[in-house]
DNA sequence: CCGCTCATGTAACTGGTTACATGATTTA
DNA sequence: TAAATCATGTAACCAGTTACATGAGCGG
């Protein structure tokens, strides 16, 4: 009954018009779109109908702003939303704190028993490679978002790269394993 | 064209089946729901149709094996599926290295500005008390698939474990970090 | 004037979710 | 015999996906 986000996009959509103060729902769209993770796609399809719901909601509200001749939807967070935003990260933090985050690499890795033993090594070689690649990106990206001042984008970014180095000492793990076996 | 499962989850079934050698969806549902990890409900409305599209697709084949009066469709992986299931964990394995993982306590946390900053210790405080315990259960859960012989399985609670150790380390420093703030 | 970006949407589809239903078998 | 578990499913719903459509404004 309460006004809360029904889904993390929400939320996230939610939290990316109250930390801009006001903006269009393509200036959401676009920064969906831009950040590492690809969670969600940013595309029109998910974040117009987000938006209509939480407006729906009473927690977004929209003010016609026309720049010139262009009419534009100006959304803002209302009262209400900055409650359920609260409540989104607060109270529920928690429990995300204990939940398992997905990762399809682990999904896939679980079952490289199906691969033939000889290709095991490249496979994991190959991904580490790649994933050394990616978290060199994820390394700017903290840089950039820690100059940039926002303590909690920064904080953010911070996770991610801890996540990934955690992995890539895994893959590391994986392939010493690997080899091991591999030469017995 | 080539049969290749279209989402993860069918990914997951066709890599249970294929790992048990046999089993009834039933089987299969089973150890998605107790998987430590939340990510898929395991409920009847989404492992059914899963084999219901595998089996169409010839990656699944069921043979009735009645035992006694009761009827039971074992499953067992086509050779068409073990191929699926080997260009699903290998070839995209790479891609799936360089994503970004999904953590929605990192996705809430970015909005913990919207927190009256009183509130934010106690916020973070708590999450890492939660995560903590989780962390045991997770480290059980490794060390009794280490003694129970099957290495990829092994494996992915390792990679478990790497990531939730990770998290804590995070939240630790965002504790430290809010503390600091707070008594300046 | 052509193409790019800004800006807002809709439509068809899909793969999950919860909840419900049913019946056989096992266990307390 | 009552309750739990095994086992298989269906129905309604929902929040995403891709793809399509439209139009204004702007830089080359």
């Amino acid at each position: 009954m309460p006004g809360v986000p029904r889904s993390d996009l929400e939320g996230i959509v939610l939290g990316l018009i109250w930390s801009a103060g006001r903006c269009t729902a393509y200036a959401v769209r676009r920064t969906v779109q831009r950040s590492l993770s690809a969670q969600w796609s940013g595309s029109a399809g998910a974040i117009y109908p987000a938006v209509t719901r939480l407006e729906k909601r009473g927690l977004l509200r929209a003010q016609k702003a026309a720049t010139g001749k262009r009419p534009s939807r100006q959304l803002a967070v209302t009262p209400a939303g900055r409650q359920a935003l609260r409540t989104w990260v607060g109270p529920s933090l928690s429990e995300a704190a204990a939940e398992i985050p997905v990762d399809p690499l682990r999904t896939r890795l679980r079952f490289l028993g199906v691969v033939p033993a000889g290709r095991r090594s490249a496979i994991l070689e190959e991904a580490r490679a790649v994933l050394s690649r990616q978290l060199e990106a994820v390394e700017r990206d903290w840089e950039a978002r820690r100059d940039a001042g926002d303590p909690f984008s920064e904080a953010m970014a911070r996770g991610v790269l801890l996540t990934m180095r955690a992995r890539l000492q895994w893959l590391d793990e994986l392939r010493e394993a690997q080899q091991r076996r591999g030469s017995r």
